[in-house]
DNA sequence: CTTTTTTACGCAAACGATTTCGTTTTGAGT
DNA sequence: ACTCAAAACGAAATCGTTTGCGTAAAAAAG
């Protein structure tokens, strides 16, 4: 059984006029006298009358909905972003569709042909972390689609932006195992060819240099697929607690990488923080109940989401073709907690 | 800038076709010679044609798209939830278009009425807790808009629904609590006038009845708003930590309930297990980094979502009307680990 | 009492695709 | 040579809505 809703028609028939008359009356027309009007609008609520967007949709050339892929749903940062990219869309009139990359190339192809295909007026992206080339994107983007990208941002230039400051992000993370005496930290960060990636580590090392600390090679680690695959993450932890010179802190550069480190100290008895400092780019919920209480990096998801649906809506409702792109840096916040807080060998 | 897909109309003039022609050539009717067939499709697919949804929808009367109305993204569960939703409206053609009720009634209601407006072809809803009556639904549902509840159901029954067996899950959470040892166990739940929550507990109070352990109604709690304000829980432990007869051993009957109730343990300094056993419904995924590991009754979320989206999609796409309606019951998940061990006291 | 203007409405096209019902052309059958 | 059918295509309606244009009747102006 179809939901059927009533049409203009109907109340056309129903009161003896034409389609246009009635659409006139419902969007108050100088054109048709008050009493029509009262008549149709009556007839309209009683019968709980609602144009049809799909056919609206056909006529304007708009869908009025926008399409947003993320590598997850289930994901703590992108339920958070998604929540704040809803909150504009329904403030605006548009809903959002959602599509899932699973931090693959050839998933986050398809999701944009199927967004592209159910003709969403605009596209949110964060890119996978797999996605080592952004010929799929630009390709669509150029186009026509409009796109904002976000979070984990495409490396073309002309397209709007919404970030944190992942430099500085990581350089406050990592002053700040610095500050609690940490001499040997590691990094452990995503794909390597991800502006994400080389901004925090960019940071990392930043943050090791300016505190005369040495940098090694050997102490950042890259993960291929963002920490959906944990052995990927248990491996790189075998390699660092290997080296001759043992890592004595961890900056952990994505939610996923942060628990599953937590996972391989719990499961090889490495104590936190007193035999490995950590701290994690998380916006997890949880992690003030974790032991120790884990220091997080901490991304603002909800506002991330928000500012680039602003922006894409922007575009939309735009006359004219954008040619100035905004970069939104948004600032982390970092929480200070006990997995970085060395205790002082007395 | 808008994206301008190719039309059928384009491909028809420059092809010195009609539509129909087109049409048809492309849906490779019989009535289309060969020749024209491969002039069209080759057309087409170097031109990366495809058929505009909205036109089609307009056509056909159905969007091929689905609501569903879940109390917060941000939530373990009902991201898992959505997350199998997807999968199946993904394999089988249709989209998802997702609306948050925050627990209120209110925005419930006007979800129900946006999704609707939006035309989509069905919805999966999980009711909030703040829904005590129904009439807002059953009103949708009867207008003829098919729906499948889950999780948090309906009280009507002419509905498929879908739910983990909330007694049985309660049954043993409980009775895993009593053979450790515990002999005074509170109850905190969701809104009383759900039946997820009498369901869980009725399972609370049969599992301490076949143990011959008393049943005090001060031990059973119940929580507003479903654990979204962590205020409500707080004072739930207060009351409970007040009474004469402290409990030994909490049964935590949802996610965010789980986690205020270990927050205000923490806040208050409650050892769990020694002080205060612990086991609770949750989809988190870090439950296992908890100290003490937490003891939780796991919901298949996904297999719930897969489900849902199952029997909805085959409302929709059946010709003749249902008249039996499903109750798919799915088994939940007991994990032991340490926040339900009690020390023996020696 | 005409002429003009205003009022209040209807007709029809448009959006993109499908489909029913023609229509033309070709070829076969007699 | 004539009929008939098959083959291959086109015209037009349809879905629900908006909107430019046309037009009848009523009101105002002359």
């Amino acid at each position: 059984m179809r939901f059927e809703a009533i049409t203009i028609k109907d109340i056309a028939k129903a009161l003896g006029l034409s389609t246009s008359t009635v659409s006139r009356a419902l969007r108050d027309s100088y054109e048709i006298s008050p009493e029509t009007k009262q008549r149709v609008i009556a007839y309209a609520k009683e019968n709980n009358y609602r144009p049809n967007p799909i056919a609206l949709s056909l006529k304007e050339k708009r869908s009025s909905s926008i399409g947003v892929i993320v590598s997850e749903i289930a994901n703590s940062f992108f339920s958070q972003a998604i929540n704040g990219i809803e909150s504009i869309a329904y403030e605006k009139g548009y809903n959002v569709i959602i599509a899932q990359s699973k931090e693959e190339l050839e998933r986050e192809d398809s999701a944009l042909q199927y967004l592209a295909s159910r003709s969403v007026d605009g596209i949110l992206l964060s890119v996978s972390s797999r996605t080592d080339n952004f010929d799929h994107i630009k390709k669509l983007y150029d186009r026509g689609m409009p796109m904002v990208s976000f979070d984990c941002v495409v490396d073309f230039e002309d397209i709007h932006k919404v970030i944190v400051d992942n430099v500085k992000a990581a350089y406050e993370g990592t002053e700040h195992l610095i500050n609690k005496g940490f001499k040997n930290i590691a990094c452990i960060a995503s794909s390597s060819f991800l502006s994400i990636s080389t901004e925090r580590v960019k940071g990392y090392t930043a943050a090791l240099q300016k505190h005369n600390q040495p940098i090694h090679t050997n102490n950042i680690e890259y993960i291929a697929h963002g920490g959906l695959i944990a052995e990927e993450i248990y491996e790189a932890m075998d390699r660092l607690m290997k080296l001759k010179e043992k890592p004595d802190a961890i900056l952990a550069c994505s939610d996923r990488i942060t628990t599953n480190v937590m996972r391989y100290c719990q499961n090889h008895k490495i104590n936190i923080p007193q035999k490995l400092g950590l701290i994690g780019f998380s916006n997890l919920d949880l992690t003030d109940l974790l032991t120790p209480s884990l220091s997080v990096v901490r991304q603002p998801a909800y506002e991330m989401g928000r500012a680039a649906a602003d922006l894409l809506i922007k575009i939309l409702e735009s006359k004219r073709p954008t040619t100035e792109f905004e970069k939104v840096v948004l600032p982390s916040n970092l929480i200070e907690r006990d997995s970085s807080m060395k205790l002082k060998s007395k």
